[in-house]
RNA sequence: UGCCCAGUAGCUCAAUCGGCAGAGCGUCCGGCUCUGGACCGGGAGGCUGGUGGUUCGAAUCCACCCUGGGCAACCA
C-alpha cells in the first residue's frame, strides 16, 4: 500500500526557523531517512517496529536515488520491539505526564525507568548493560518482568558492594550484662566468605544497641527464625544474644528489649559449637549515625498500567516511596561518597547524589535483597499450575475459534476462477485447497497450465507449484522468474520419476530461481542424480555412524529422534543424492544391529 | 476492511540449508553458610497458537483460520 504512491517531499511556502525563505521544499521521513543513512555511511539502521512497513520505501529510495558508487556501504534497516518493563511506563509522553502532574519528583526521580532516574537511584551502567544483554532484542511485542531487572542489579552489585550494617526501623536493645562505658571494637569483614575480597572495618559493640523492629516477634510463627522472648540469636560479627525482657508502652508497643550476651561467643561463634538459626544486623546506639533511607517500590500496582482502559495514573502505587529514619554503623563515613554498599539483610544502597550531605546522610535503595520468606508476591507452585491451566484453556478456545472461522478457499474466487477451479479439482483430481490456490491467481494458473503441456502429471506439478514455487515468489510474480514453465516441468519430472531426491530437487530449484538454466544441466553439474543402490550407500551410512559414536550411543539409549540428525549427515555427505527412503532403512538397520 | 509483523517452558529469548526442541531467569527439592542473601548440585515444567497439506523428515515451506500488535499517506 505504502509503495503504491510513496510520498517523498512536500512543497510548502513557509518560513523556516533556520533556513528562512531559501527553500520551499521539505523532505518527508521516507525520503530523508534512507538518504541520510547512505550519506553518513550507516550500515545498520535501527528503528522500532512501526517502521517495518516503510522498509520497502527505504530500499526503493536507496535504489532509485543513488548510484551504486555513491553508497559507501549499503544501509539496511532493522526493526525491533522497544523495551517494555512491568509495573512501570516507558513512553516519554507518559513519563512526562507523571512529571507534569507532579506525581513524581522529576525526570531523575529514582522510581522512574529513565536513565537519569536509574543513575540517581544508584544503578550502575554495567548492570543496565548486562540486563539488556540478558533480555535480548526481539521483534515480538513483549513485556519484561521487573524480576529480570532486579536480578541483573543484584548480580552486578553483589561483588562490588561492601557489606555494612544499617538499621532502618530501630528498636532499642539493652545488654544487661555489659557495662555502660565499655566499647568492644570488632574487626568485621566487609565481604562475605564467598566473595574473594578481604577488607575489614571496626564496628563498636556497646551496652545499648538498635536492631530492626521486624526482627523481633513476641509471638513468632513456626518458621520465624529471628528474635523472640527467651530465644537466642546471633548478632552479626559480634555475640549471641538472648532476649529476656520486653518493655512496652501503655498502648502495648514494644519500646525496648533487654537481655544478655554470651561473652564466650565473641566473633559470633560458640566454643561448644551451638549455632542459632537466626542472625541479626545491629548498630551501636552510642556510635550509630542517624540517616534517612529512601526505599523504592514499583511505581504502579499493576504489571501493565498503560494497557488498561482506565487512565494509567489511576494505578499509581501510593507506597512507591517509603522514607525511613534509621541508624548506620560509623564506618560508612570512611567510604567514598559515591560508594555503593549492601546494608546486610536489607539491600543495596548508595548516598543520594543531590540530597545527601556529610551531616545529613540520605541513602537511596538501589534494589532490595531477594527475600524468600514472608508475604512477597512471587508465584507459588499453585499459581504456576493455575497459569498453565489458563494457557491450556486459552489454546482450546483458540482451537475452537480457528476451526469455526475456517472458510472454503473456493469462496473467494470469481467466475472464471471458479471454472478453472472445477477443471483442476474434478478433471485433474487436485485437492480443493491446491486447486483453489492455483486457480485464484491468474498468472500462476497460466504458468501451471503451460507446465502441464510439458509434463502431464497434475498432482506433482500442483504440489510443486503450491508448496515450492509460491514460497519462492514472495511478492513477485511468475513473470519475474528467470525460468519458464518448461524448465519447471522438467524439474518436477526429474523428482517425480526418482531421478533426483526431494533434497536434490530443492538444490536444483534454488539454483533455478537464482540463475535460471536447465534442470538437467544443473543435475549433471552438481552431480545430484539419486543413488538408489543399497551397496553404494552403505559405506556412507557406516562412515557417518563411525564419525558420531556419542550420538549413536544416545540413539541406542533411547533418543530415537537422532535419526533425523543422522539422515541430515548422510544427505550432506552425498550432497543430497542419496535416496532418502533407502538411507533411512539402512540407518535403522545399522543402528538396530 | 486491506497490507505488514509476531505467536516456542510460568517469563525473556535461542534453534545455521528443512535434520537432536535448548539457554537464562523464576519455581521446587537437596547441600553449604555468621546475610531467610550469595554460591553449589539436582528435578519438574513443551500438542513450537490451531487445522490440513508438501516431505524420508516441519518450530522452520504452502493454504486457511485464531490471538495480539503496527500501518493506512502530506507526522516521525
Amino acid at each position: 500500500m505504502i509503495m503504491r504512491d510513496p510520498l517523498l517531499f512536500r512543497i510548502k511556502h513557509a518560513h523556516h526557523y533556520r533556513q528562512g525563505d531559501d527553500w520551499c521544499i521539505y523532505p518527508m521521513y521516507d525520503y530523508a531517512h534512507p538518504l541520510e543513512d547512505a550519506i553518513e555511511d550507516i550500515t545498520h539502521s535501527l528503528c522500532t517496529l512501526e517502521f517495518d512497513n516503510n522498509r520497502r520505501v527505504y530500499d526503493w529510495v536507496m535504489e532509485h536515488c543513488l548510484d551504486e558508487e555513491e553508497i559507501p556501504s549499503r544501509p539496511r534497516q532493522y526493526e525491533f520491539n522497544r523495551l517494555n518493563l512491568g509495573y512501570t511506563v516507558m513512553s516519554k509522553t507518559k513519563l512526562g505526564h507523571l512529571i507534569e502532574e507532579e506525581l513524581v519528583g522529576g525526570w531523575d526521580d529514582p522510581r522512574l525507568p529513565t536513565l537519569a532516574g536509574l543513575r540517581r537511584r544508584g544503578v550502575p551502567p554495567s548492570a543496565i548493560r548486562s540486563f539488556c544483554r540478558e533480555v535480548g532484542v526481539t521483534r515480538s511485542q513483549s513485556r519484561v518482568q521487573i524480576d529480570h531487572f532486579e536480578h541483573a542489579l543484584r548480580d552486578d552489585l553483589n561483588p562490588k558492594a561492601p557489606r555494612v550494617m544499617a538499621v532502618l526501623d530501630p528498636l532499642k536493645v539493652v545488654v544487661t550484662n555489659w557495662d555502660a562505658g565499655e566499647v568492644d571494637w570488632i574487626d568485621a569483614n566487609h565481604w562475605p566468605r564467598d566473595i574473594d575480597k578481604d577488607e575489614t572495618r571496626p564496628v563498636p559493640f556497646t551496652r545499648e544497641l538498635y536492631i530492626e523492629r521486624d526482627d523481633f516477634r513476641e509471638d513468632p510463627p513456626d518458621d520465624f527464625i529471628r528474635l523472640a522472648p527467651g530465644r537466642e540469636v546471633r548478632l552479626r560479627h559480634a555475640y549471641f544474644f538472648t532476649c529476656e525482657e520486653v518493655i512496652r508502652e501503655e498502648d502495648g508497643t514494644v519500646t525496648e528489649l533487654r537481655g544478655t550476651v554470651d561473652p564466650e561467643t565473641r566473633g559470633a561463634t560458640a566454643p561448644d559449637g551451638r549455632s542459632p538459626e537466626g542472625t541479626l544486623h545491629w548498630v551501636s546506639a552510642v556510635h550509630g549515625v542517624p540517616f534517612e533511607a529512601r526505599l523504592y517500590d514499583r511505581l504502579f500496582e499493576v504489571p501493565a498500567p498503560d494497557a488498561r482502559e482506565e487512565h494509567f495514573t489511576g494505578f499509581i502505587n501510593p507506597d512507591s516511596l517509603n522514607v525511613q529514619r534509621g541508624v548506620l554503623e560509623p564506618a560508612v563515613r570512611d567510604l567514598a561518597a559515591d560508594q555503593r554498599v549492601q546494608f546486610e539483610r536489607q539491600g543495596y544502597f548508595w548516598p543520594d547524589p543531590d540530597d545527601s550531605t556529610p551531616d545529613a546522610l540520605v541513602y537511596n535503595q538501589i534494589v532490595p535483597l531477594r527475600d524468600t520468606w514472608g508475604d512477597e508476591d512471587r508465584l507459588t507452585q499453585a499459581e504456576l499450575e493455575q497459569r498453565r491451566r489458563e494457557k491450556e484453556e486459552r489454546k482450546e478456545r483458540q482451537r475452537e475459534r480457528s476451526l469455526k472461522g475456517k472458510t472454503d478457499p473456493v469462496e473467494n474466487l470469481d467466475d472464471a476462477q471458479q471454472n478453472r477451479f472445477e477443471r483442476y479439482h474434478e478433471a485433474l483430481g487436485l485437492s480443493r485447497n491446491d486447486a483453489a490456490t492455483i486457480a485464484g491467481e491468474d498468472a500462476l494458473a497460466g504458468f501451471f497450465d503451460a507446465a502441464l503441456e510439458h509434463y502431464d502429471a497434475p498432482k506433482p506439478l500442483a504440489n510443486w507449484t503450491v508448496n515450492e514455487l509460491l514460497g519462492a515468489l514472495k511478492d513477485r510474480t511468475v513473470a519475474d522468474l528467470p525460468f519458464g514453465p518448461e524448465a519447471f516441468a522438467s524439474l518436477v519430472r526429474l523428482v517425480d520419476t526418482d531421478v533426483i531426491s526431494t533434497r536434490g530437487a530443492d538444490e536444483v530449484f534454488t539454483e533455478l530461481v537464482k540463475n535460471g538454466g536447465s534442470p538437467e544441466a544443473i543435475v549433471d553439474e552438481h552431480d545430484l542424480r539419486q543413488v538408489d543402490d543399497t551397496e553404494a550407500l552403505r559405506p556412507t551410512v557406516r562412515a557417518v555412524l563411525d564419525d558420531h559414536p556419542d550420538e549413536v550411543a544416545r540413539y541406542r539409549d533411547g533418543k530415537k529422534s537422532l535419526v533425523g540428525f543422522f539422515m541430515g549427515q548422510v544427505m550432506d555427505e552425498t550432497n543430497g543424492a542419496a535416496n532418502p527412503k533407502l538411507a533411512r532403512e539402512l540407518l535403522q538397520e545399522e543402528l538396530d544391529a
